[in-house]
DNA sequence: CAACAATCGAGAGCACTGCTCTTGACAACG
DNA sequence: CGTTGTCAAGAGCAGTGCTCTCGATTGTTG
């Protein structure tokens, strides 16, 4: 991505010269920065002059990249869901396409870890949103990965066989609708998601919730003083929404 | 509660005149001011010398009575867990106690419209923690109502003959461990607690998570894009969680 | 009752924050 | 070469949490 000069459809296109090309090192450098110290200490206490003095600036030279401490903290959010979308790519990527519970497990697992590696950066997506939270429009994209993943096993599920655990109850109309333009979306992102029926669907959105749900609860100190070993708590949950998904074997 | 003098035991007992009783008065419209405030600004913007303008005392007054802001949140936090328990406990207590399905939908929409009701509340005992927070020697009491009230209708329904659905699962040795030792100290508040064997008791506390899980996911803006009839929503996947916990009928 | 001790509200002050504005230096482009 | 746009730096503003000091009020005790 370095290599190519020509090819500029208009404003941007070939690397400027220094001063384009100084201004993305920067910018880089900055949020790099400001990654690790909101690894640190945390989204509401990552402080824009802090972040400015560690990379050498005064802070007011910052607002020449970043227009605002949330603007700052939005490109983190939207960092921080690349980085679990990756991790959790990455731990899929490692198992048999066709063993679908171990790679249920896996990116269950992977997101898990992830956010035990990087608490802050966890809850900075799935905690309380911070106020001047940005709209959702450059999150969206990276948001999804791991929602996306899940699907997709369930959907290869689907397609081998598997049922999801059946529950005789009626969708209500509305919401059969929603789910229906839910999966037509889905089509874009993923390969055979019309195999999911109303049911296939609704469950796979309890599964994602109740992943991050628990984790948010391991994370959040909730399960204080209720389950203190949290590794053998969090896989044996993990394999019962296994078993509600009906993950083929 | 104004009338009785005498019968203190030593240090408190009877109100001690004017200045401890003032004293008390003060510290309760203190926490009324920053509970009103924190419903508006949320916890992050919550400021103590905002809250002692409103209250016409001067920023150093305050800590008087609370020694950091950090504490004023930590009793707001309290204050937040009583809140959401009596509203379960009401929901609750507005059904018939045989109407199991109806108990579980009644506390669970309670709490979800405790949360839509009360958002910034919601985002500050089940968001991203504060960073000073403090230790849930006090807060641990309110914040198991809830949970406590599912699972009494968990226990009910194991003693009319409910069955929570079945999984051919072992449950590893040391979890069997940990949910004896929950379950015995569930002992003591919940009136039945020996009948949620393990996994009653690992479904109770998805449950809970899910219910949590979700509110949060709809709260913290996970479902854009996603589904945007919460209500339906909602409503149909608790009917589904009531399913996986068997509720008789 | 008077003397002492504890508590309280107010004010000043410190270090810090996000953010704005101005100033002077440098690079890019005509 | 000169003009224009970009940049880092500094000063400054309003706000924050928190500490300390200082009179004034209240409670307790000799």
């Amino acid at each position: 991505m370095t290599t190519d000069t020509r090819d500029s459809p208009m404003t941007g296109g070939k690397l400027r010269t220094a001063r384009e090309r100084a201004r993305e090192d920067i910018t880089n450098e900055i949020t790099a920065v400001a990654r690790r110290q909101l690894a640190e200490v945390g989204a509401s206490a990552l402080s824009l002059r802090s972040v400015a003095r560690e990379v050498g600036m005064v802070s007011s030279a910052v607002y020449r990249y970043f227009p605002s401490r949330d603007e700052l903290l939005t490109r983190l959010i939207i960092d921080a869901y690349r980085s679990v979308g990756d991790a959790a790519r990455g731990a899929v990527g490692a198992v048999a396409t066709t063993e679908l519970t171990a790679r249920w497990h896996a990116v269950a697992g992977a997101v898990r870890q992830w956010a035990l590696s990087n608490p802050h950066e966890f809850g900075l997506i799935f905690g309380t949103p911070v106020p001047g939270y940005r709209a959702p429009a450059d999150t969206i994209d990276p948001a999804v990965a791991v929602p996306t993943a899940l699907l997709e096993i369930l959907v290869d599920s689907l397609a081998r066989g598997g049922r999801v655990a059946w529950r005789d109850r009626p969708v209500p109309a509305v919401l059969h609708a929603e789910l229906a333009q839910l999966r037509a979306g889905l089509q874009d992102v993923i390969r055979g998601a019309e195999l999911l029926d109303d049911g296939a669907l609704s469950q796979g959105l309890m599964a994602w919730t109740q992943l991050i749900g628990m984790i948010s609860f391991e994370l959040f100190g909730h399960l204080h003083n209720v389950i203190a070993d949290h590794d053998v708590y969090f896989a044996h949950q993990i394999g019962n929404i296994a078993l509600d998904l009906g993950l083929a074997e």
